[in-house]
DNA sequence: GCCGTTTTCGGCCCGACTGTTTTCAGTCG
């Protein structure tokens, strides 16, 4: 069972505990070790049949034998007890808005309810009106939430770019604002997440009241309530909520640190904060003394909690504190440090601009190389290249001088059903660059396709995998593989792992990308771009990166292409021939 | 249920908002 599944059935269990009445510190703990579970690099199967589920954060005794009966008979004894007990329509009717664990059970106790539908009825027939604690604006709520769409379902999540996109837009617009200090993108968006909820923007104002009004007349927003001094909320045409919060400049720090988040890092910084006699909210950090300090910056936040500034990257409570705390953050690897892309496309394949055209746009970029690297020979939707093809592209790639760039001919070859590549040998070693991708048949099942990835990691002129797991971030899971073989396997071999920088992909994810370098193997950040405007991409690849806690060392572009090269197996086993 | 340079027991982040209450529980971010 994977990490994502068994995640899964816990944070189902903390439902039903809720929904029991479990007092809240119980469901905490449920729904933690879920998140342990869920971001644990290595498999939690594994780690239980070892008798070491206990070594993940937030999983005592208790979860780490609910763990191993999960394993073994599949379900959960006390989860099955609970579903016996609440009809499974019930945990949808706690996350319509306004009702939530004990509100439901009211209305389940009381009237039946458990179903959106029965919910619906109950609100539309004044039931509701009829139990304690309920009124005729909690049946006019539900039956806007419901209306609306929201029907307890949870609303799909923004991709990044999507939301960068948008948020970007209005930041931009409100600085222009004659009433605008300072204004930056906060919450998932600036810790760079893989999806975004929704747009949080935290600005100061000379006239705070002139700007929210100026954020509700946005052409990007269709919708907008201004309250007051503090901020407004809006949503945009395409139907994304947008906050606004402007705050006094001696607070701006604890507010962009607050709105930032994640929820779970503020969580862990104010109850390691406690403990150590301090308070802290978004208005400011109290000391031992009681004295209440305002911090126009972040750095004065973390610095008062005795720790460094934290990068919002790494703002996940995944060990940052206690890094921060211990001056041993990692100096996460920069955009600025990447000196070349080492996976685009061309029209010779599926890309829309020639090599001429995105080799200037890589040097515009300030990279000293690009590899072009087109679908290979089994390519499908008429991008393939066949053999003789790939021979005159080659020296297309070669007769391309761009001044100052290195241009890398290469290929994306595909990886075949048996491991096997789709380009002889000599052909690939006539290529100054290759990477191998999966394309077709990702179900063939798991220990198929690690021996299917390894077996082209152990091909000596493999040089890199792309995107290798498949995933297509909230449409398409990552195919069944074992990655931390994959892992084991690449730093075994020398090959380089990708984290392939289309927002869609960000492929390796950043716990896997965490877990490789941790295990020693090194990757690359490539944009994986189809045209020159999408070279830009690799900032999202970055972002994993950094959300991965990876420093320059640990990504192989960072180096210039002659130490790449030999850095590289290939580099390698040519030394070993010439000495 | 988890966890420990204040604790192996007694804690567990913080504040705003809402609707329903006569002082606050539940929900939300």
């Amino acid at each position: 069972m994977k990490n994502a599944e068994i995640a899964l059935h816990f944070d189902e269990l903390a439902d039903l505990y809720e929904l029991d009445g479990a007092v809240v510190y119980r469901v905490q703990a449920y729904r933690n070790a879920a998140k342990a579970i869920r971001e644990a690099g290595v498999s939690v199967a594994e780690l239980s049949a070892q008798g070491r589920a206990e070594e993940l954060p937030g999983v005592g005794k208790t979860i780490a034998e609910k763990i191993a009966a999960l394993l073994e008979t599949g379900e959960i004894p006390a989860a099955a007890k609970l579903k016996a007990k609440f009809p499974p329509g019930l945990v949808e009717v706690t996350r319509v808005p306004g009702l939530g664990p004990k509100r439901a059970r009211k209305l389940f106790e009381e009237l039946g309810v458990d179903s959106l539908d029965k919910l619906r009825e109950a609100a539309e027939t004044q039931q509701i009106r009829t139990v304690p604690g309920f009124g005729p604006k909690a049946e006019e709520n539900i039956l806007t939430a419901l209306a609306a769409g929201a029907d307890g379902r949870e609303r799909e999540r923004l991709l990044l770019s999507k939301a960068l996109e948008i948020g970007e837009a209005i930041v931009a617009a409100l600085r222009e604002h004659p009433a605008a200090d300072k204004v930056e993108l906060a919450g998932s968006a600036r810790r760079w997440a893989e999806t975004c909820k929704d747009l949080d923007v935290v600005a100061t104002a000379t006239d705070a009241r002139a700007l929210a009004e100026a954020f509700a007349r946005l052409p990007l927003i269709g919708e907008a309530s201004v309250s007051g001094e503090a901020g407004a909320r809006g949503v945009t045409h395409q139907g994304v909520a947008v906050d606004l919060r402007i705050v006094p400049p001696e607070n701006w720090g604890n507010l962009l640190q607050h709105f930032t988040g994640s929820a779970r890092h503020n969580e862990a910084l104010r109850t390691e904060a406690v403990r150590r006699g301090f308070h802290v909210s978004e208005y400011g950090v109290t000391d031992p003394e009681g004295i209440t300090h305002a911090c126009a910056t972040e750095e004065e936040v973390y610095r008062l909690l005795g720790m460094d500034w934290i990068p919002p990257e790494l703002r996940e409570d995944r060990g940052e504190l206690e890094a921060a705390r211990e001056g041993r953050l990692p100096q996460l690897v920069r955009l600025e440090d990447l000196r070349g892309d080492l996976h685009c496309h061309t029209t010779a394949s599926d890309g829309r601009n020639t090599i001429a055209e995105m080799a200037l746009a890589a040097r515009e970029r300030g990279y000293e190389y690009l590899a072009i690297t087109d679908h290979s020979a089994s390519h499908g939707f008429g991008n393939d290249v066949q053999p003789d093809e790939l021979r005159r592209h080659i020296e297309a790639v070669r007769a391309t001088e761009v001044e100052g760039l290195t241009l890398l001919a290469g290929s994306e070859v595909n990886i075949l059903p048996d491991g096997s590549l789709d380009y002889d040998d000599d052909l690939l070693a006539e290529l100054d660059w290759v990477v191998a991708s999966v394309h077709t048949s990702f179900r063939i099942g798991a220990a198929e396709m690690t021996k299917r990835i390894v077996a082209a990691m152990e091909h000596p002129l493999v040089d890199a995998i792309g995107h290798p797991t498949g995933r297509l971030i909230g449409r398409r899971d990552p195919y069944d593989v074992d990655v931390e073989a994959l892992v084991e396997a690449a730093a075994r071999t020398g090959t380089f792992l990708e984290i392939n920088g289309n927002p869609n992909r960000r492929d390796l994810s950043e716990v896997y990308a965490r877990l490789a370098a941790e295990a020693g193997a090194r990757l690359v950040i490539d944009s994986d771009a189809h045209g020159t405007d999408t070279l830009a991409n690799v900032r999202y690849g970055v972002a994993t990166a950094r959300r991965a806690w990876l420093t320059a060392a640990d990504v192989a572009n960072t180096l210039q292409w002659p130490e790449l090269s030999r850095a590289r197996k290939r580099g390698r086993s040519s030394a070993g021939r010439r000495s």
